[in-house]
DNA sequence: CTGTCAAAGACTGTATACAGTATCCAGAAC
DNA sequence: GTTCTGGATACTGTATACAGTCTTTGACAG
């Protein structure tokens, strides 16, 4: 008998405060001009600096947060110039993606994905953030299934910074049905095995998503 | 006038280290079977636990360190299948660089391209890390030019793990010269702005690299 | 009113101390 | 001889203390 070890990994305070302050960048309860101190955070969290410094040192490298001249860290900002990079980047990882799974062709991973899909936007009444939250689980969805972790790796680290620069809320939140059918057309363009067309279509698709994503910051300006 | 900072970022101790750690492991004086431990490492270094546990933790979140079960860091272990999905996740960073560059096709661009591959690869003599280090620098060129501060970042990610791992000591010393037309090739299909064949003239480079990879592991087994 | 200098304050980085947990070993029990 | 069980050991995570630096502010000189 093999029984799995309980804890796979020792949960460390720093995580803790992490993840408090991811969730709270994305709840917007950390706005661009609060000024994170590592005394403050602690003793409002009740715990010492120490993990506390750890947490805002990883956000800082993870470019989530700057050092603020006068002591302390800021909410990076993030510009137009560098929202169009980070779809670049999008499209660098997904793309490469359905390739892989292009080439791979595999009939069942496709219905998985298909039913994942479907499952995933079924949704009642949402918010733009459900909207959000159902369009990443797709696309990671796609990642996983082609099965390399750096891909994925980079993935996440897209997608987090993307959610920490809010950078979806000024997305209108658009007709979930024509979204459904898009989604569902990659897959098929990945049943066809043609790779370079795979490509060419999920880097269709996101760039979409950009024209869509400027388009919705300059009508909220 | 925009006067850049003096010194752009604080140099902390832990950076030191870090590097220190990355240098070693390079250098294959850190080996697989090595137990680095905080306290041993501060007292050889002489300074405290601190910034010594900062560096690790950092590597160990890069994927170069694993925790030992019997405490301590060891070598994260490298399987051909890893090996495989980072050669994947670099044709997708640097294939996308290719189509940005050739939709760009700013000719003034290339030709520093051109001028910089010509100077990398004057080596007199070189090692196996010499030709290394020249490929390194003539790829992250490339993707120094196409102005991607991501999929710069992922480069570096990619290209840093690599070298943690020892990646290329299992290669042999190919014919410089043969390479050399290669990366110029690279420039020249840049050149025609075809954005397609650039990517896949890129893949097909890295894809070589790979067969290349694989090939001198499995001789030096 | 403006510019300069000095002192205070705020925060960070580094060191050290403390506590908890997992591992390993020795000796007892069978 | 093998297996179990304490206890010592080793190492980490967290807290706290200390020292240095950067910013700001206020007073004074021009």
């Amino acid at each position: 008998m093999a029984l799995r070890s309980i804890s796979t990994q020792r949960r460390r305070l720093a995580d803790e405060v992490y993840d408090q302050l991811v969730t709270a960048i994305m709840d917007r309860d950390i706005g661009p001009d609060d000024r994170l101190v590592q005394e403050k955070l602690a003793a409002e969290m009740e715990i010492s600096r120490t993990p506390v410094r750890e947490a805002l040192l990883r956000l800082e490298k993870e470019g989530v947060l700057n050092v603020a001249n006068s002591g302390g860290f800021r909410l990076a900002k993030i510009s137009e110039e560098e929202i169009l990079e980070l779809y670049q980047a999008r499209a660098a990882i997904e793309g490469q993606a359905a390739r892989i799974l292009a080439a791979r062709q595999d009939p069942e991973e496709l219905e998985a994905l298909r039913a994942f899909i479907i499952k995933a936007e079924t949704l009642e009444n949402p918010t733009t953030r459900d909207y959000f939250v159902a369009n990443r689980s797709i696309h990671r969805q796609f990642m996983d299934a082609a099965g390399n972790r750096f891909l994925l790796e980079m993935f996440d680290m897209i997608w987090g910074r993307a959610m920490a620069f809010h950078l979806f809320a000024a997305i209108e939140h658009t007709d979930i049905s024509k979204s459904l059918g898009d989604h569902i057309a990659l897959v098929d363009v990945l049943a066809t095995g043609d790779r370079a067309q795979a490509l060419e279509q999920f880097t269709a698709h996101i760039q979409d998503g950009f024209d869509l994503h400027i388009d919705g910051i300059r009508r909220s300006q």
